[in-house]
DNA sequence: TATAGGCGCGCC
DNA sequence: AAAGGGCGCGCCTATA
């Protein structure tokens, strides 16, 4: 099938499946485990060597004693290459094998990618043989120059195809079904197989395939060394219509555990044959997560990791064999194939185009052949892509704790492989969901959004005529209507918003689908700290509670009643005091405290609280709105639900890092992973002392707090003990709220590779102000700085970094500048953390998923959700599940823990969701 | 009128 | 010159 579906229905990802109720009536129950990393203590030290491209002496000259660990494979690969690795150790941290990791990356890069660049310049000049010649000698992997001719040799749409019509056996009867069958998985069953559906009634875009789509045919490649009569080495499969029971024939074969199949996208061949009631197995692998682990950055429009993307990459199919590079033809898009152009009513050709449906392409007699080809090239193209991969992959090095564990490609056998079957077994197993309540939440919430729109409508009714027309959702008009006239806000813009009242236009008849409306500024300078990185004015959360301050919405009593006196607040507030606030408290029983920068900015008084509350108004619609689109409807959106009346995600591996797009993982958890990756010290003790780490790195930042805990003037934190109800003094995070406030602000933001600029600019204060901060934050943490410092040179001269397990993410190869813009460094220090949590997770699901008791007593993995893992099973063997999941979850590492010191696993269990938190 | 790309935002 | 990572969604604009 098409793999354009990838890509398409990440719709479905952004699920939230926080908000979902498994409720089955009282037999299931929900473990809700929080896996909490503790600060373990590894010997994988950071690294510190760095490799440079030098000229053309061989030579390894090397600080560090790595020589011991480099293995005879990785000297010879070293030795095979005229260039130069000089490895230095500026940093002092020695007993490494990053630097071994990171030059087996170098090298491949340097015979890998460099022929290609000068090829990719060859295609798009003249490109010519001789051209090659020249380039060979710096290359092992020079190819037939016919490979590289993006242009088909000929003009017939059918030979552009990956195969012709020649190549391919058709199946449309039982006899050849079974003879087919006989040979799959008799002569042919050591193969590697690659397969391929073709789906009919499904909308990719909008469906699930759990329940959705309709195998129409399939097609069948197992290697260029194959025999299905005449020489054919193709298999396609007509199982449409009356030849539906022809798939029945093949599901012994499709699910013959023992047969190794090959797909591209397995999550949605997997679902839609499992709607025929078979259920794949035998997974070999999927070339969609093969190439997602080759190289993790790919980008570009059409989806970048489709079949046809692939395919038509040089560098992807560089693992091709020799002899297959010579008749290699990338997939065709059904578009480019089939794609017609609609004929206008007046004759001329239209200009966009369209595709019949697949089941026309299938049986209009002029379409078949054309079809049958797209559709057996899709297998053969898979077969390929994968044997590209796996050869790549295999000469990847994999290196973890300190080894090198065998290539990549063992790396995906033990990993991804195992990891996507479970993901697509979730996938399909889904998750049920309580509808009703669901309804009547949704319900509820738009009550109370409509309420706060109109609350927020009758204030801008004051400034605009066109207040019911605005698009409250629409940050622009917002933007415009708060800030019109100043911060480089144009006074007025028009809009173009829905024709809710039937308004008609001068000159016109009938009123018009659409209007358009001139928002102006409501003409009063308020306020702004916030900009967005455009420059604009910020309308998000926080800007507007900046303005609204902390005032309830207050929908009913609108203090209609209340003395309106101009020029009051603004006494109040200039003598910002505390004290006149708490006169006028006294006066109004009100804390005019709570209200924010727009009521001084209104003049204070009835105008000023107006403002803000219409502003708290629109802040409480845009939550609203997150909640209700983020996973009150999405949940109950038909598409995702099955006929079994369960939602289904689509889990996807498809980041850059390397986690699962749906999954949101916690921050608190990529700290402790950064403690861990850097070894800082100070960081691992802060961890395993637990209680509130904010406050305590405030105390290791300030000299002047750090006196005032140890005098027991101020308390870290403070656990309400029987017999206490007020703390014995007060504590840290009151007393030093601002210092606090920014130990916080650097805990999340050093993680993510946040520079003293950035700060600077966020929080208002001199370059200077911000680095002095910064150091301050290094003090006790200079491993994390180091750490970061490998990682960014490692990004500079590999092009690469590892997460713990040791997966690579790839960086362009750019300029000194583009480099210098920080883009790529701050990935560098990012991706590991990241990549690493994901990598800790994966680990912690494989372990519950291989759990064989926890299977047996009937509990399965249901998704996974930032560091937590949500299972469902009986009720009465419940306690001892969760024994078993903490168990397993406390050892991730094939069922041992590693690490120097305990994963620490929390386990709850509850009725659904909400109960357990 | 449909679609793609840019931007801003919320989320972890 | 810009300097916070990645992801998904909704709005807006340009384009055909």
């Amino acid at each position: 099938m098409d793999d354009r579906i990838g890509r398409l229905r990440h719709k479905h990802h952004n699920i939230k499946p926080r908000s979902a109720a498994a409720q089955d009536g009282s037999n299931i129950k929900l473990l809700d485990c929080d896996l909490g990393i503790e600060n373990h203590v590894t010997n994988i030290k950071s690294h510190s060597a760095a490799a440079q491209d030098g000229s053309n002496i061989k030579l390894i000259e090397c600080g560090l004693d790595i020589e011991n660990h480099i293995t005879p494979e990785i000297l010879d690969e070293i030795q095979n290459v005229g260039n130069v690795y000089r490895l230095s150790a500026p940093m002092g941290h020695v007993d490494s094998h990053a630097p071994v990791s990171s030059l087996v990356n170098c090298l491949e890069a340097s015979h890998m990618e460099e022929p290609d660049i000068k090829m990719n310049k060859e295609m798009s000049g003249q490109g010519g043989a001789k051209d090659h010649e020249s380039s060979k000698d710096s290359s092992k992997n020079v190819m037939p120059t016919d490979y590289f001719s993006k242009e088909p040799t000929c003009n017939s749409n059918v030979q552009k195809l990956a195969c012709t019509i020649g190549d391919v056996l058709i199946v449309d009867d039982l006899f050849a079904a079974r003879s087919v069958v006989d040979k799959l998985q008799g002569e042919y069953r050591h193969h590697v197989h690659a397969c391929d559906t073709e789906v009919a009634d499904i909308d990719v875009k909008k469906e699930s395939p759990v329940g959705h789509g309709r195998v129409i045919c399939f097609s069948i490649y197992c290697g260029p060394n194959t025999d299905f009569g005449n020489g054919k080495t193709c298999i396609w499969v007509d199982v449409m219509d009356s030849n539906a029971e022809l798939l029945g024939v093949f599901k012994s074969y499709f699910e013959d555990p023992s047969i190794k199949k090959v797909w591209h996208n397995y999550s949605f061949d997997r679902h839609v044959l499992a709607n025929h009631g078979i259920t794949p197995a035998g997974l070999y692998a999927d070339t969609m997560q093969l190439a997602r682990l080759w190289h993790s950055g790919r980008k570009g429009t059409g989806g970048s990791y489709s079949l046809e993307s692939l395919t038509s990459d040089i560098e992807a199919m560089n693992g091709v064999h020799k002899w297959d590079r010579k008749t290699l033809m990338k997939k065709t898009s059904m578009m480019d194939l089939f794609g017609t152009y609609k004929i206008k009513k007046d004759g001329t050709q239209g200009s966009i185009k369209f595709i019949p449906p697949v089941e026309e392409l299938q049986t209009s007699e002029a379409l078949r052949d054309k079809w049958i080809c797209y559709s057996a090239g899709d297998a053969l193209c898979t077969w390929r892509l994968w044997e590209s991969l796996h050869g790549q992959l295999s000469k990847r090095h994999w290196i973890f704790q300190d080894k090198v564990q065998g290539s990549m490609y063992t790396f995906y056998d033990k990993y991804w492989r195992p990891f996507g079957e479970l993901l697509v077994e979730m996938e399909g197993h889904g998750m049920l969901v309580d509808r009703p309540y669901l309804a009547e939440i949704e319900k509820v919430a738009c009550k109370e959004r409509e309420i706060s729109i109109q609350r927020f409508r009758r204030w801008v009714g004051e400034h605009c005529c066109y207040a019911n027309y605005i698009n409250v959702t629409s940050d622009a008009q917002i933007r415009q209507l708060l800030f019109g006239g100043f911060y480089g806000v144009e006074m007025c813009r028009s809009f173009k918003v829905p024709n809710i009242d039937g308004y008609i236009e001068e000159g016109k008849k009938a009123p018009l689908k659409y209007r358009s409306i001139n928002i102006c500024g409501i003409g009063k300078k308020l306020p702004c700290d916030l900009f967005t990185s455009g420059g604009l004015p910020a309308v998000s959360m926080q800007a507007l509670r900046n303005l609204a301050g902390k005032v309830s919405v207050d929908y009913l009593t609108a203090d209609d009643e209340e003395p309106f006196i101009p020029g009051e607040a603004d006494a109040i507030l200039t003598s910002a005091g505390a004290q006149g606030s708490q006169k006028l408290d006294d006066l109004h029983q009100e804390d005019l405290s709570a209200y924010g920068q727009a009521y001084s900015a209104f003049g204070g008084g009835h105008e000023g609280k107006e403002a803000c509350r219409a502003i708290a108004a629109l802040c409480e619609v845009s939550a609203i709105d997150t909640l209700i689109s983020g996973f009150i409807q999405p949940l109950q959106g038909g598409d995702i639900i099955g006929p079994d009346n369960r939602v289904h995600c689509s889990l996807n591996l498809n980041t850059e890092t390397g986690r699962l797009s749906a999954r949101r993982p916690n921050l608190q958890l990529e700290l402790r992973l950064l403690a861990h990756l850097a070894n800082c010290k100070s960081m691992l003790e802060a961890f395993k002392i637990g209680g509130d780490f904010h406050s305590r790195t405030a105390m290791n930042m300030y000299d002047n707090v750090k006196k005032a805990v140890d005098r027991g003037d101020v308390l870290l934190e403070w656990e309400p003990k029987e017999g206490e109800d007020v703390p014995p003094a007060p504590l840290l995070k009151d007393v030093f709220a601002s210092e606090r406030r920014k130990a916080k602000m650097l805990n999340f933001s050093i993680a993510y590779g946040k520079t003293a600029r950035g700060l600077s600019k966020d929080w208002k204060v001199s370059l200077k102000d911000a680095q002095a901060t910064v150091d301050l934050w290094y003090k006790d943490r200079h491993e994390v700085r180091d750490w970061q410092e490998m990682q960014k040179m490692n990004a500079r001269s590999m092009h690469c970094v590892h997460t713990l397990l040791g997966r690579a993410r790839h960086f362009p190869r750019v300029s000194g500048s583009e480099f210098m813009s920080g883009r790529i460094e701050r990935a560098a220090i990012n991706t590991p953390v990241q990549g690493s949590a994901a990598d800790v997770a994966m680990l912690a699901m494989l372990e519950l998923w291989r759990n064989k008791e926890l299977k047996e007593l009937g509990w399965k993995l249901l998704l996974q959700v930032h560091d937590e893992m949500i299972l469902e099973g009986p009720s009465d063997n419940a306690p001892y599940a969760k024994d078993l999941v903490v168990k397993a979850m406390s050892h991730p590492f094939d069922g041992k823990n590693i690490l120097r010191v305990d994963l620490a696993v929390e386990a709850k269990y509850a009725k659904n969701w909400y109960a357990a938190k």
